[in-house]
DNA sequence: CGTTCCCTTGAGACCGCTCAAAGACCGTGG
DNA sequence: CCACGGTCTTTGAGCGGTCTCAAGGGAACG
Protein backbone atom coordinates (compact mmCIF):
# COMPACT_ATOMS: atom_id res chain seq x y z
CA UNK A 1 0.00 0.00 0.00
CA UNK A 2 1.56 3.34 0.78
CA UNK A 3 4.83 1.90 1.21
CA UNK A 4 5.05 0.17 -2.03
CA UNK A 5 4.23 3.25 -3.67
CA UNK A 6 6.12 5.32 -2.61
CA UNK A 7 9.11 3.56 -3.76
CA UNK A 8 8.09 4.90 -7.07
CA UNK A 9 8.05 8.12 -6.52
CA UNK A 10 10.97 8.74 -4.20
CA UNK A 11 12.12 12.21 -4.21
CA UNK A 12 15.18 12.67 -6.00
CA UNK A 13 17.82 14.66 -3.87
CA UNK A 14 18.30 17.48 -6.20
CA UNK A 15 14.22 18.20 -5.65
CA UNK A 16 14.54 17.80 -1.65
CA UNK A 17 12.29 19.90 -0.48
CA UNK A 18 14.27 20.44 2.85
CA UNK A 19 17.32 22.02 0.67
CA UNK A 20 15.07 25.17 0.45
CA UNK A 21 15.22 25.47 4.07
CA UNK A 22 17.27 28.32 5.80
CA UNK A 23 17.89 25.92 8.73
CA UNK A 24 20.20 24.31 6.43
CA UNK A 25 21.41 26.93 4.54
CA UNK A 26 24.96 27.46 3.26
CA UNK A 27 26.29 24.16 3.85
CA UNK A 28 24.87 21.80 1.80
CA UNK A 29 26.81 18.90 0.48
CA UNK A 30 26.92 18.36 -3.45
CA UNK A 31 23.51 17.12 -4.64
CA UNK A 32 25.08 14.19 -6.58
CA UNK A 33 27.18 12.52 -3.44
CA UNK A 34 24.44 12.53 -1.47
CA UNK A 35 22.37 11.30 -4.38
CA UNK A 36 24.96 8.61 -5.02
CA UNK A 37 24.43 7.69 -1.27
CA UNK A 38 20.96 7.29 -1.19
CA UNK A 39 19.77 3.79 -1.69
CA UNK A 40 16.08 4.43 -1.46
CA UNK A 41 13.40 5.79 1.12
CA UNK A 42 11.39 3.84 3.79
CA UNK A 43 7.75 4.89 4.00
CA UNK A 44 5.83 4.49 7.58
CA UNK A 45 2.75 4.38 9.20
CA UNK A 46 1.78 6.28 12.45
CA UNK A 47 3.11 3.88 15.01
CA UNK A 48 5.03 2.02 12.82
CA UNK A 49 8.52 0.76 13.55
CA UNK A 50 11.42 1.96 11.80
CA UNK A 51 14.13 0.15 13.96
CA UNK A 52 13.72 -2.52 16.24
CA UNK A 53 15.33 -2.11 19.58
CA UNK A 54 17.03 -5.52 19.30
CA UNK A 55 18.12 -5.50 15.56
CA UNK A 56 21.60 -5.15 14.25
CA UNK A 57 21.05 -1.52 12.18
CA UNK A 58 22.23 -1.48 8.85
CA UNK A 59 20.75 1.56 7.56
CA UNK A 60 21.02 4.96 8.09
CA UNK A 61 17.94 7.66 7.82
CA UNK A 62 17.45 10.95 7.51
CA UNK A 63 13.54 11.98 8.08
CA UNK A 64 12.33 13.48 4.57
CA UNK A 65 9.07 14.27 6.80
CA UNK A 66 6.83 13.28 9.53
CA UNK A 67 7.58 12.75 13.35
CA UNK A 68 9.29 10.02 14.63
CA UNK A 69 10.77 9.24 18.19
CA UNK A 70 13.60 7.05 19.29
CA UNK A 71 13.05 5.16 22.72
CA UNK A 72 14.54 2.38 25.24
CA UNK A 73 13.03 0.03 27.39
CA UNK A 74 13.31 -1.71 30.56
CA UNK A 75 12.43 -5.68 30.70
CA UNK A 76 9.70 -4.59 32.76
CA UNK A 77 8.18 -2.66 30.12
CA UNK A 78 9.07 1.15 31.65
CA UNK A 79 10.09 3.00 28.68
CA UNK A 80 12.12 6.33 28.09
CA UNK A 81 11.83 8.29 25.00
CA UNK A 82 14.46 9.42 24.75
CA UNK A 83 14.00 12.12 21.81
CA UNK A 84 12.13 12.74 18.66
CA UNK A 85 13.27 13.36 15.03
CA UNK A 86 12.12 15.76 12.70
CA UNK A 87 12.32 16.54 9.11
CA UNK A 88 16.57 16.82 8.39
CA UNK A 89 17.13 14.97 11.33
CA UNK A 90 19.94 11.80 10.93
CA UNK A 91 19.06 8.47 12.41
CA UNK A 92 20.48 5.48 13.08
CA UNK A 93 24.26 6.51 13.41
CA UNK A 94 23.88 5.88 17.33
CA UNK A 95 24.15 1.96 17.32
CA UNK A 96 28.08 2.56 17.48
CA UNK A 97 28.43 1.29 13.87
CA UNK A 98 27.46 -1.65 13.68
CA UNK A 99 27.11 -2.99 16.82
CA UNK A 100 23.67 -3.68 18.00
CA UNK A 101 20.85 -1.11 18.42
CA UNK A 102 20.02 -0.79 21.64
CA UNK A 103 17.14 1.57 21.23
CA UNK A 104 14.12 1.60 18.77
CA UNK A 105 12.73 3.93 16.45
CA UNK A 106 9.00 4.57 15.94
CA UNK A 107 6.98 6.31 13.49
CA UNK A 108 4.54 9.27 15.19
CA UNK A 109 3.14 9.97 11.59
CA UNK A 110 3.00 8.90 8.25
CA UNK A 111 6.59 9.73 7.78
CA UNK A 112 8.95 9.06 4.72
CA UNK A 113 12.75 8.36 5.54
CA UNK A 114 15.87 8.54 2.69
CA UNK A 115 17.52 5.19 3.51
CA UNK A 116 21.25 5.14 3.29
CA UNK A 117 23.45 2.07 3.85
CA UNK A 118 25.60 2.12 6.60
CA UNK A 119 28.37 -0.28 5.15
CA UNK A 120 29.30 2.53 1.90
CA UNK A 121 29.76 4.74 4.97
CA UNK A 122 33.14 4.34 4.62
CA UNK A 123 33.37 4.71 1.02
CA UNK A 124 31.33 7.55 1.14
CA UNK A 125 34.07 9.47 4.11
CA UNK A 126 36.66 8.84 2.09
CA UNK A 127 35.86 10.24 -0.76
CA UNK A 128 33.86 13.57 0.62
CA UNK A 129 35.39 15.33 3.29
CA UNK A 130 32.21 17.33 3.62
CA UNK A 131 30.01 14.37 4.36
CA UNK A 132 32.33 12.87 6.98
CA UNK A 133 32.47 16.44 8.63
CA UNK A 134 28.90 17.03 8.50
CA UNK A 135 27.92 13.51 9.57
CA UNK A 136 30.45 14.12 12.64
CA UNK A 137 29.14 17.63 13.25
CA UNK A 138 25.30 15.86 13.61
CA UNK A 139 26.44 13.23 15.61
CA UNK A 140 27.94 15.76 17.95
CA UNK A 141 24.87 18.09 17.66
CA UNK A 142 22.97 15.39 18.83
CA UNK A 143 25.02 14.64 21.73
CA UNK A 144 24.46 18.89 22.63
CA UNK A 145 20.43 18.16 22.74
CA UNK A 146 20.89 14.63 25.06
CA UNK A 147 22.72 16.70 27.59
CA UNK A 148 20.29 18.96 27.51
CA UNK A 149 17.65 16.34 28.15
CA UNK A 150 20.24 14.87 30.87
CA UNK A 151 19.65 18.21 32.29
CA UNK A 152 16.19 18.13 32.34
CA UNK A 153 15.59 14.80 33.84
CA UNK A 154 18.01 14.68 36.45
CA UNK A 155 17.55 18.21 38.22
CA UNK A 156 14.58 20.42 36.30
CA UNK A 157 11.09 20.16 38.18
CA UNK A 158 7.96 18.04 36.74
CA UNK A 159 6.77 22.03 35.35
CA UNK A 160 10.23 23.09 34.25
CA UNK A 161 10.58 19.56 32.42
CA UNK A 162 7.24 20.16 30.85
CA UNK A 163 7.92 23.83 29.88
CA UNK A 164 11.30 23.26 28.27
CA UNK A 165 10.49 19.98 26.43
CA UNK A 166 7.38 22.29 24.67
CA UNK A 167 9.32 25.18 23.72
CA UNK A 168 12.21 22.91 22.65
CA UNK A 169 9.75 21.06 20.11
CA UNK A 170 8.14 23.70 19.24
CA UNK A 171 11.33 26.12 18.52
CA UNK A 172 13.12 23.15 16.67
CA UNK A 173 9.95 23.05 14.14
CA UNK A 174 9.54 26.78 14.33
CA UNK A 175 13.36 26.66 12.11
CA UNK A 176 11.91 23.86 10.01
CA UNK A 177 8.75 26.23 9.34
CA UNK A 178 6.82 24.00 10.52
CA UNK A 179 4.50 26.42 12.51
CA UNK A 180 2.08 28.43 11.99
CA UNK A 181 1.85 31.84 13.67
CA UNK A 182 2.75 30.12 17.48
CA UNK A 183 0.69 27.18 16.63
CA UNK A 184 2.10 23.90 16.04
CA UNK A 185 0.86 20.51 15.32
CA UNK A 186 2.24 17.46 17.53
CA UNK A 187 1.31 14.33 17.18
CA UNK A 188 1.94 13.20 20.34
CA UNK A 189 -0.02 11.63 23.28
CA UNK A 190 0.32 12.74 26.97
CA UNK A 191 1.80 9.17 27.36
CA UNK A 192 4.47 10.17 24.83
CA UNK A 193 5.50 13.39 27.11
CA UNK A 194 5.06 11.62 30.22
CA UNK A 195 7.62 8.74 28.80
CA UNK A 196 10.08 11.97 27.61
CA UNK A 197 9.65 13.51 30.74
CA UNK A 198 10.60 10.79 33.24
CA UNK A 199 6.78 11.11 35.03
CA UNK A 200 3.87 8.90 35.44
CA UNK A 201 0.76 9.82 32.56
CA UNK A 202 -1.22 11.48 35.22
CA UNK A 203 1.15 13.88 37.00
CA UNK A 204 2.25 14.90 33.26
CA UNK A 205 -1.53 15.55 33.03
CA UNK A 206 -2.00 17.55 35.69
CA UNK A 207 1.27 19.49 35.00
CA UNK A 208 0.25 20.11 31.49
CA UNK A 209 -3.10 21.74 33.33
CA UNK A 210 -0.81 23.97 35.61
CA UNK A 211 0.20 25.54 32.36
CA UNK A 212 -2.95 25.91 30.90
CA UNK A 213 -4.06 27.69 33.67
CA UNK A 214 -1.26 29.91 33.75
CA UNK A 215 -2.02 30.96 30.25
CA UNK A 216 1.43 29.68 28.92
CA UNK A 217 0.31 27.65 26.14
CA UNK A 218 -3.03 26.03 25.02
CA UNK A 219 -2.59 22.00 24.07
CA UNK A 220 -6.29 20.75 22.31
CA UNK A 221 -6.36 17.53 20.94
CA UNK A 222 -3.18 17.81 18.84
CA UNK A 223 -2.15 20.98 18.38
CA UNK A 224 -0.04 23.58 20.66
CA UNK A 225 -0.50 26.93 21.12
CA UNK A 226 2.43 29.09 22.40
CA UNK A 227 0.56 32.11 24.06
CA UNK A 228 3.43 33.03 26.30
CA UNK A 229 7.04 32.34 25.13
CA UNK A 230 8.62 34.25 27.68
CA UNK A 231 7.15 32.22 30.50
CA UNK A 232 7.83 29.31 28.84
CA UNK A 233 11.45 30.22 28.57
CA UNK A 234 12.13 31.46 31.80
CA UNK A 235 10.42 28.85 33.58
CA UNK A 236 12.25 26.19 31.52
CA UNK A 237 15.63 28.50 32.30
CA UNK A 238 16.61 28.10 28.66
CA UNK A 239 19.76 29.72 27.91
CA UNK A 240 19.13 31.20 24.40
CA UNK A 241 21.20 29.10 22.08
CA UNK A 242 22.62 30.78 19.15
CA UNK A 243 20.15 28.81 16.57
CA UNK A 244 23.05 28.27 13.50
CA UNK A 245 22.47 26.38 10.37
CA UNK A 246 22.74 22.69 10.32
CA UNK A 247 24.13 20.05 7.73
CA UNK A 248 21.74 18.05 5.56
CA UNK A 249 22.68 14.65 4.88
CA UNK B 1 54.20 24.11 38.78
CA UNK B 2 53.05 20.76 37.99
CA UNK B 3 51.50 22.09 34.82
CA UNK B 4 54.53 23.69 33.80
CA UNK B 5 56.66 20.73 33.92
CA UNK B 6 54.75 18.01 32.37
CA UNK B 7 55.16 20.27 29.19
CA UNK B 8 58.37 19.24 29.02
CA UNK B 9 57.34 15.24 29.64
CA UNK B 10 55.04 15.17 26.81
CA UNK B 11 54.68 11.67 26.18
CA UNK B 12 54.92 11.13 22.36
CA UNK B 13 52.37 9.24 21.03
CA UNK B 14 54.51 6.19 20.01
CA UNK B 15 54.76 5.63 23.37
CA UNK B 16 51.47 6.19 24.79
CA UNK B 17 50.22 3.79 27.26
CA UNK B 18 46.68 3.45 26.17
CA UNK B 19 47.47 2.16 23.00
CA UNK B 20 48.92 -0.94 24.75
CA UNK B 21 45.56 -1.98 26.23
CA UNK B 22 43.06 -4.27 24.57
CA UNK B 23 40.03 -2.39 24.35
CA UNK B 24 42.06 -0.25 21.64
CA UNK B 25 42.83 -3.12 20.09
CA UNK B 26 43.55 -3.46 16.13
CA UNK B 27 41.99 -0.61 15.63
CA UNK B 28 44.56 2.59 16.16
CA UNK B 29 45.19 5.35 13.71
CA UNK B 30 48.71 5.51 12.07
CA UNK B 31 51.06 6.78 15.40
CA UNK B 32 52.58 9.97 12.90
CA UNK B 33 48.81 11.01 12.24
CA UNK B 34 48.25 11.35 15.53
CA UNK B 35 51.33 13.03 16.94
CA UNK B 36 50.56 15.80 13.66
CA UNK B 37 47.37 16.20 15.08
CA UNK B 38 48.42 16.59 18.70
CA UNK B 39 49.27 19.72 19.57
CA UNK B 40 50.50 19.82 23.67
CA UNK B 41 49.54 17.98 26.82
CA UNK B 42 47.51 19.63 29.56
CA UNK B 43 47.61 18.77 33.24
CA UNK B 44 45.25 19.81 35.70
CA UNK B 45 44.78 19.10 39.43
CA UNK B 46 41.71 18.05 41.40
CA UNK B 47 38.91 20.01 41.11
CA UNK B 48 40.32 22.56 37.98
CA UNK B 49 38.74 23.19 35.15
CA UNK B 50 39.13 22.11 31.61
CA UNK B 51 36.89 23.85 29.91
CA UNK B 52 34.50 26.64 30.88
CA UNK B 53 30.81 26.27 30.58
CA UNK B 54 30.37 29.44 28.74
CA UNK B 55 33.74 28.96 27.11
CA UNK B 56 34.01 28.82 23.22
CA UNK B 57 36.04 25.64 22.32
CA UNK B 58 39.07 25.71 20.84
CA UNK B 59 40.53 22.33 21.32
CA UNK B 60 39.50 18.78 21.60
CA UNK B 61 41.43 16.46 24.02
CA UNK B 62 41.98 13.15 25.10
CA UNK B 63 41.92 11.91 28.50
CA UNK B 64 45.74 10.36 28.66
CA UNK B 65 45.28 9.69 32.46
CA UNK B 66 43.01 10.67 35.71
CA UNK B 67 39.29 11.38 35.66
CA UNK B 68 37.47 14.21 34.72
CA UNK B 69 33.26 15.07 34.63
CA UNK B 70 30.90 17.17 32.12
CA UNK B 71 28.25 18.44 33.73
CA UNK B 72 25.57 21.19 33.09
CA UNK B 73 24.29 23.63 35.62
CA UNK B 74 20.99 25.58 35.81
CA UNK B 75 21.28 29.09 36.92
CA UNK B 76 20.23 29.01 40.22
CA UNK B 77 22.94 26.33 40.80
CA UNK B 78 21.41 23.25 40.56
CA UNK B 79 24.36 21.21 38.44
CA UNK B 80 23.68 17.82 36.92
CA UNK B 81 26.89 15.98 35.96
CA UNK B 82 26.49 14.46 32.45
CA UNK B 83 28.90 11.61 32.19
CA UNK B 84 32.66 11.00 33.38
CA UNK B 85 36.04 10.68 31.53
CA UNK B 86 38.38 8.08 31.60
CA UNK B 87 41.95 7.75 29.97
CA UNK B 88 41.20 7.35 26.18
CA UNK B 89 37.88 9.25 26.40
CA UNK B 90 37.63 11.96 23.61
CA UNK B 91 36.35 15.81 24.81
CA UNK B 92 35.06 18.79 23.43
CA UNK B 93 33.35 17.21 20.29
CA UNK B 94 29.97 17.90 22.09
CA UNK B 95 30.36 21.72 21.75
CA UNK B 96 28.62 21.13 18.34
CA UNK B 97 31.78 21.99 16.13
CA UNK B 98 32.64 25.84 16.85
CA UNK B 99 29.80 26.72 18.74
CA UNK B 100 29.76 28.02 22.02
CA UNK B 101 30.25 25.02 24.81
CA UNK B 102 26.99 24.32 26.76
CA UNK B 103 28.77 22.37 29.02
CA UNK B 104 32.00 22.47 31.85
CA UNK B 105 34.50 20.01 32.31
CA UNK B 106 36.17 19.65 35.21
CA UNK B 107 38.93 16.98 36.46
CA UNK B 108 38.52 15.11 39.55
CA UNK B 109 42.32 13.77 39.97
CA UNK B 110 45.67 14.73 38.36
CA UNK B 111 44.69 14.50 35.42
CA UNK B 112 46.68 14.93 31.69
CA UNK B 113 45.33 15.17 28.82
CA UNK B 114 46.48 15.27 24.97
CA UNK B 115 45.30 18.61 23.29
CA UNK B 116 44.22 18.63 19.58
CA UNK B 117 43.66 21.96 17.67
CA UNK B 118 39.74 22.01 16.78
CA UNK B 119 40.53 24.12 13.67
CA UNK B 120 42.92 21.55 11.91
CA UNK B 121 39.89 19.10 12.22
CA UNK B 122 38.90 19.38 9.11
CA UNK B 123 42.72 19.34 7.52
CA UNK B 124 42.97 16.05 9.11
CA UNK B 125 39.33 14.61 8.40
CA UNK B 126 40.78 15.19 4.51
CA UNK B 127 43.80 13.43 4.70
CA UNK B 128 42.77 10.45 6.65
CA UNK B 129 39.76 8.70 6.47
CA UNK B 130 40.32 6.49 9.23
CA UNK B 131 40.52 9.33 11.75
CA UNK B 132 37.57 10.80 10.52
CA UNK B 133 35.73 8.03 10.93
CA UNK B 134 36.84 7.10 14.38
CA UNK B 135 35.96 10.46 15.43
CA UNK B 136 32.38 9.80 14.20
CA UNK B 137 32.20 6.41 15.95
CA UNK B 138 33.84 7.73 19.16
CA UNK B 139 30.87 10.80 18.61
CA UNK B 140 27.97 7.93 18.09
CA UNK B 141 29.31 5.69 20.75
CA UNK B 142 28.79 8.75 23.44
CA UNK B 143 25.64 8.98 22.29
CA UNK B 144 25.04 5.84 23.16
CA UNK B 145 25.73 5.95 26.27
CA UNK B 146 23.79 9.26 27.34
CA UNK B 147 21.01 7.33 26.04
CA UNK B 148 21.19 4.75 29.06
CA UNK B 149 22.09 7.82 31.24
CA UNK B 150 18.77 9.12 30.48
CA UNK B 151 17.19 6.22 30.64
CA UNK B 152 18.34 5.96 34.09
CA UNK B 153 17.22 9.43 34.80
CA UNK B 154 13.61 9.30 33.26
CA UNK B 155 12.74 5.34 34.29
CA UNK B 156 14.88 3.85 36.97
CA UNK B 157 14.58 4.00 40.53
CA UNK B 158 17.05 5.52 43.08
CA UNK B 159 18.49 2.37 43.83
CA UNK B 160 18.44 1.06 40.39
CA UNK B 161 20.38 4.00 38.91
CA UNK B 162 23.05 3.73 41.49
CA UNK B 163 23.19 0.26 40.66
CA UNK B 164 23.81 1.05 37.39
CA UNK B 165 26.08 3.74 37.81
CA UNK B 166 28.77 1.98 39.65
CA UNK B 167 28.49 -0.73 38.22
CA UNK B 168 28.84 0.87 34.63
CA UNK B 169 32.17 3.11 35.87
CA UNK B 170 33.13 -0.18 37.22
CA UNK B 171 32.65 -1.87 34.07
CA UNK B 172 34.63 0.89 32.01
CA UNK B 173 37.83 0.88 34.62
CA UNK B 174 37.74 -2.64 34.28
CA UNK B 175 38.73 -2.62 30.63
CA UNK B 176 41.11 0.21 31.11
CA UNK B 177 42.92 -2.04 33.64
CA UNK B 178 42.10 0.84 36.29
CA UNK B 179 40.81 -2.13 38.77
CA UNK B 180 42.61 -4.24 41.00
CA UNK B 181 40.32 -7.85 41.58
CA UNK B 182 36.83 -6.27 41.93
CA UNK B 183 38.12 -2.72 43.28
CA UNK B 184 38.16 0.22 42.02
CA UNK B 185 39.61 3.56 43.08
CA UNK B 186 36.41 6.01 42.16
CA UNK B 187 37.43 9.60 43.04
CA UNK B 188 34.33 10.98 43.39
CA UNK B 189 32.07 12.26 46.48
CA UNK B 190 29.06 11.61 47.22
CA UNK B 191 27.71 14.54 46.20
CA UNK B 192 29.22 13.83 42.82
CA UNK B 193 27.13 10.72 42.77
CA UNK B 194 24.29 12.80 43.71
CA UNK B 195 24.39 15.24 41.14
CA UNK B 196 25.05 12.59 38.71
CA UNK B 197 22.54 10.27 39.64
CA UNK B 198 19.47 13.18 39.48
CA UNK B 199 19.29 12.74 43.25
CA UNK B 200 19.98 14.46 46.82
CA UNK B 201 22.92 14.20 48.75
CA UNK B 202 20.56 12.83 51.72
CA UNK B 203 19.30 10.36 49.57
CA UNK B 204 22.28 9.30 47.92
CA UNK B 205 23.60 8.57 51.16
CA UNK B 206 21.05 6.97 52.23
CA UNK B 207 20.34 4.45 48.97
CA UNK B 208 23.88 3.89 49.00
CA UNK B 209 23.98 2.05 52.59
CA UNK B 210 20.95 0.22 51.07
CA UNK B 211 23.48 -1.24 48.55
CA UNK B 212 25.85 -2.19 51.53
CA UNK B 213 23.63 -3.63 54.16
CA UNK B 214 22.57 -6.04 50.83
CA UNK B 215 26.00 -6.99 50.32
CA UNK B 216 26.21 -5.61 46.77
CA UNK B 217 28.77 -3.22 47.39
CA UNK B 218 31.54 -1.64 49.59
CA UNK B 219 32.51 1.23 49.33
CA UNK B 220 34.81 3.37 52.07
CA UNK B 221 36.55 6.20 51.61
CA UNK B 222 37.57 6.60 47.87
CA UNK B 223 37.76 2.62 47.33
CA UNK B 224 34.22 0.71 45.65
CA UNK B 225 34.30 -3.20 46.00
CA UNK B 226 31.86 -5.05 44.21
CA UNK B 227 30.85 -7.83 46.37
CA UNK B 228 28.45 -9.81 43.57
CA UNK B 229 28.13 -8.13 40.55
CA UNK B 230 25.28 -10.25 39.55
CA UNK B 231 22.57 -8.47 41.79
CA UNK B 232 23.80 -5.69 40.52
CA UNK B 233 23.80 -6.01 37.43
CA UNK B 234 20.37 -7.43 37.81
CA UNK B 235 19.01 -4.79 40.09
CA UNK B 236 20.65 -2.76 37.33
CA UNK B 237 18.60 -4.20 34.61
CA UNK B 238 21.44 -4.17 32.56
CA UNK B 239 21.41 -5.64 29.44
CA UNK B 240 24.79 -7.24 28.77
CA UNK B 241 26.73 -5.43 25.54
CA UNK B 242 28.94 -6.76 23.40
CA UNK B 243 32.10 -4.69 24.82
CA UNK B 244 33.49 -4.66 21.54
CA UNK B 245 37.15 -2.48 20.90
CA UNK B 246 36.83 0.93 20.69
CA UNK B 247 38.90 4.00 18.80
CA UNK B 248 41.15 5.97 20.48
CA UNK B 249 42.36 9.57 19.22
C1' DC C 1 43.16 21.66 68.51
C1' DG C 2 40.23 24.36 65.72
C1' DT C 3 38.60 24.47 60.99
C1' DT C 4 36.91 22.38 57.14
C1' DC C 5 35.10 18.96 54.33
C1' DC C 6 32.58 14.95 54.07
C1' DC C 7 29.54 11.30 55.57
C1' DT C 8 25.72 10.00 58.41
C1' DT C 9 21.24 10.20 60.87
C1' DG C 10 16.63 11.87 62.09
C1' DA C 11 12.27 14.26 61.36
C1' DG C 12 8.82 16.12 58.77
C1' DA C 13 7.06 18.01 54.37
C1' DC C 14 5.91 17.66 49.58
C1' DC C 15 6.18 16.13 44.88
C1' DG C 16 5.03 12.75 42.05
C1' DC C 17 3.19 7.96 42.12
C1' DT C 18 -0.46 4.26 41.85
C1' DC C 19 -5.08 2.81 41.73
C1' DA C 20 -9.58 3.57 40.28
C1' DA C 21 -13.18 5.45 37.74
C1' DA C 22 -15.54 8.81 35.05
C1' DG C 23 -15.84 11.80 30.90
C1' DA C 24 -14.76 12.81 25.85
C1' DC C 25 -14.17 11.71 21.41
C1' DC C 26 -14.32 8.71 17.39
C1' DG C 27 -15.11 5.07 14.21
C1' DT C 28 -17.86 1.02 13.37
C1' DG C 29 -21.72 -1.75 12.80
C1' DG C 30 -26.53 -2.80 13.75
C1' DC D 1 -29.33 7.26 14.06
C1' DC D 2 -27.92 5.20 18.05
C1' DA D 3 -25.34 1.78 20.68
C1' DC D 4 -20.89 0.14 21.47
C1' DG D 5 -16.06 -0.48 22.22
C1' DG D 6 -11.62 1.59 22.01
C1' DT D 7 -8.35 5.07 22.96
C1' DC D 8 -7.20 9.15 25.29
C1' DT D 9 -7.87 12.71 28.84
C1' DT D 10 -9.35 14.15 33.23
C1' DT D 11 -10.37 13.79 38.30
C1' DG D 12 -10.05 12.18 42.99
C1' DA D 13 -7.92 9.85 46.92
C1' DG D 14 -4.29 8.16 49.39
C1' DC D 15 0.45 6.41 49.58
C1' DG D 16 5.34 6.61 49.48
C1' DG D 17 9.78 7.91 47.50
C1' DT D 18 12.60 11.60 47.64
C1' DC D 19 13.35 16.21 49.37
C1' DT D 20 14.79 19.87 52.74
C1' DC D 21 16.33 21.29 57.06
C1' DA D 22 19.13 20.46 60.88
C1' DA D 23 22.61 18.52 63.57
C1' DG D 24 26.26 15.28 64.92
C1' DG D 25 30.55 12.67 64.06
C1' DG D 26 34.89 11.46 61.80
C1' DA D 27 39.06 12.31 59.39
C1' DA D 28 42.50 15.43 57.41
C1' DC D 29 45.17 19.41 57.81
C1' DG D 30 47.29 23.68 59.14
Amino acid sequence: MASTASQNIATPCAKCPLRELPVFGGRLIDVNVIQAFKIGELTVAPGGTILLEQARASHLFTVLSGWAFRYKTLEDGRRQIINYALPGDFLGLQSSMSETLGHGIEALTDSVLCVFPRDKLWTFFASDTQLAYDVTWLAANQERSLDEQILSLGRRTAIERIAYLLWYLFDKARGLGMTKRNQLDMPMRQSHLADTLGLSLVHTNKTLQRLRKERSIELDDRTLRIINEDALKKLARVDDVENATRPLI
